[in-house]
DNA sequence: TAGATTGTTAATCGATTAACAATC
DNA sequence: TAGATTGTTAATCGATTAACAATC
């Protein structure tokens, strides 16, 4: 079931996480009501964006008070599906995939890894921070007969198109790829990518940037 | 030096590490040259799109013949500052500061991780994936002694904040932040957000419509 | 040549930002 | 009450997509 389940925006969806993180930490605080103009000011957005993005979840504020943090949090938490968490299989057992499953962090925003696989016999058969790693040709079977519909793929790149199809087969609907490669999966199936990739190119152009503002260039030499 | 320094859109920028993945598959095929529809249809782009942001890294390509992979795989690395890797400090050896650590990718994508730092007595010493881990006091000499412009931030959201204005008091211009918390540094500061929480919140709901649209749910009821 | 493809200008689309009436 | 704040409509901005001449 979806909270609201209205057509959202891509870029106000993506916002929503960081409003919750800092309503709860508002609430440690004991804070009671928060304005847009204070959301706003905190996550550097404008306090219009602020109020279409919660206006779109079906939160309701009152003039001249604001919103009340705690039912904020609910009906966020609740439109972002984090109180009824979704069953994942992630393929992958290494350094990425078990960090991720070590991540006590995706239980509380919904996602909740229920098995690994990978296809290295050394890996099968061992528990990752108290997952069971399997043999990845069990992975078809177990999700269809256990209804998971959401994969996480964390293998090299080599072998990520092959898995990715082994999900499909199995019934999952949504990958989340971490490998940096365009998976060719039917069109009914919703791929996130990890996108570490393209955030580093932004992080080294920006950085770029700054360094060449503070030591400018020597000027170009006809 | 940022190779074709001309402003270019946050989406493009983006996507181009996207393109170097799939050329480099190119190239493994022996492929000489690539079009721009071959390029879209392999990464579900509009042509066009493919055509402007290549336009943007001053590729050049020839009507009737497209781009020749070699040469437009070496225009982007240099665009990305693929070819002289930037230096970076990593604060933080948990779990995924330690999956970064051993993440060889990252030293192909222009970013290489030269130390890491954490708090914890029984982290500071070891030697995780070739890494030192050094203690965090000592970051901001060395960062500023050895001219680190770049952070990665994989503390506990509750240190994050503290940390990161140990990282600009050494000098750090950028930070790739993976703590589920909105960073408030100086405005020159360049902070690159890990998303993590975004995406999961993106895959869920695709997860939940795509669910919906296979089994139907029960008309509200009058 | 004919036709595929680039490079670029124009049109469309959607998100962000501004403006402002309604409200408590 | 006066004034801060919500909720919403209008204006702006920027990215995507369409159209098309130039090219090999």
């Amino acid at each position: 079931m979806i909270g609201h389940s209205a057509k959202i925006p891509l870029p106000s969806l993506k916002r929503l996480p960081g409003y919750v993180h800092f309503l709860r930490s508002l609430k440690c605080e004991g804070v009671a009501t928060v304005s847009t103009t204070a959301i706003g000011r905190a996550l550097r957005l404008d306090p219009t964006q602020v109020r279409k993005d919660l206006a779109c979840t079906g939160a309701e504020g009152r003039p001249r008070v604001g919103y009340r943090v705690d039912d904020l949090i609910v009906v966020l938490e609740e439109f972002l599906g984090w109180r009824n968490v979704s069953e994942a299989f992630l393929v992958g057992a290494g350094h990425l995939g078990s960090a991720l499953l070590g991540y006590e962090g995706l239980r509380n925003h919904g996602l909740d890894v229920i098995a690994a696989f990978d296809s290295h016999p050394a890996k099968v058969g061992q528990d990752v921070h108290g997952v069971k790693v399997l043999d990845i040709e069990r992975l078809p079977g177990l999700a269809r007969r256990m209804g998971v519909h959401i994969g996480v793929l964390t293998v090299p790149v080599d072998a990520a198109q092959e898995v990715a199809e082994r999900m499909v087969e199995g019934g999952i609907l949504s990958i989340w790829n971490f490998a940096p490669v365009s998976l060719q999966l039917p069109e009914k199936i919703f791929v996130q990518n990890g996108e570490l990739y393209a955030q580093l190119a932004v992080l080294l152009r920006r950085t770029e940037e700054a360094v060449s503002r503070k030591t400018p260039s020597t000027p170009e030499v006809a």
